[in-house]
DNA sequence: CTGAATCCATGCGGATACTG
DNA sequence: CAGTATCCGCATGGATTCAG
């Protein structure tokens, strides 16, 4: 028998998943590999402005070590390196697809964030 | 006429919007305001073992200055304060179930997380 | 092109003590 | 009960340099 799904209670236990997509850029390079699509390390440093390539690199490291994104290296000169999301990444996507709809619904919100 | 939503271009602009659920615990003080449900100071304290007194406080101050929760104060003795989501933060539970659905599902794929 | 390595500043977050 | 105030260590992340 499955476990039975229920908020309240849920909650407990998924930290140690959430803490997977802690990190200022992990949401932001996954949003850029949605859809099954396949990035260059160049393009995403291209596609992710303000991100250094420690950090990059960092990030995809962690993601590949969780086996949220996979890597594929093309052994040629220059050097060519493909990051797609794995199985389980790919079930993140309808996650990412609703936090995206919820980000874009702030305007439909009046006074939602006050400033800081 | 409305913003068209494509996922490819989706990822430049919200990047701002999802700085507000950066933090270790926010996404699990969430969690537990899930579903309409009204928490005291006290409460969250219990519900989120770990958590300091600075960083309940902290990061519900942020929440809050965002717009995903709401703080009402009791004016009594002794004091009693109540959190719940906002109109903006009830529209965020979709993608916190998605989240947490995405979470559960771990265990079905095989060798996703080989270790860090 | 795709990184790894190093140095360094910032600030996040923990522990503790104090208050209305 | 529901916080604020303070001190502080360490990890996060930026800039730069080097390398296969």
């Amino acid at each position: 028998m499955r476990k039975v799904y229920t908020p309240a209670t849920a909650a407990n236990g998924v930290e140690h998943v959430l803490k997977l997509l802690e990190g200022r850029w992990k949401l932001i390079i996954l949003f850029h590999l949605f859809d099954g699509k396949v990035r260059r390390y160049s393009d995403l440093e291209k596609l992710i402005p303000g991100i250094s390539q420690k950090m990059l690199a960092q990030q995809l490291r962690q993601l590949e070590a969780d086996g949220i994104v996979a890597r594929k290296i093309y052994p040629q000169v220059p050097p060519k390196v493909e990051y797609r999301l794995t199985p389980w990444g790919q079930a993140l996507c309808p996650a990412l697809d609703t936090l995206l709809k919820w980000a874009e619904q702030k305007d439909d919100f009046p006074s939602s964030a006050p400033a800081r």
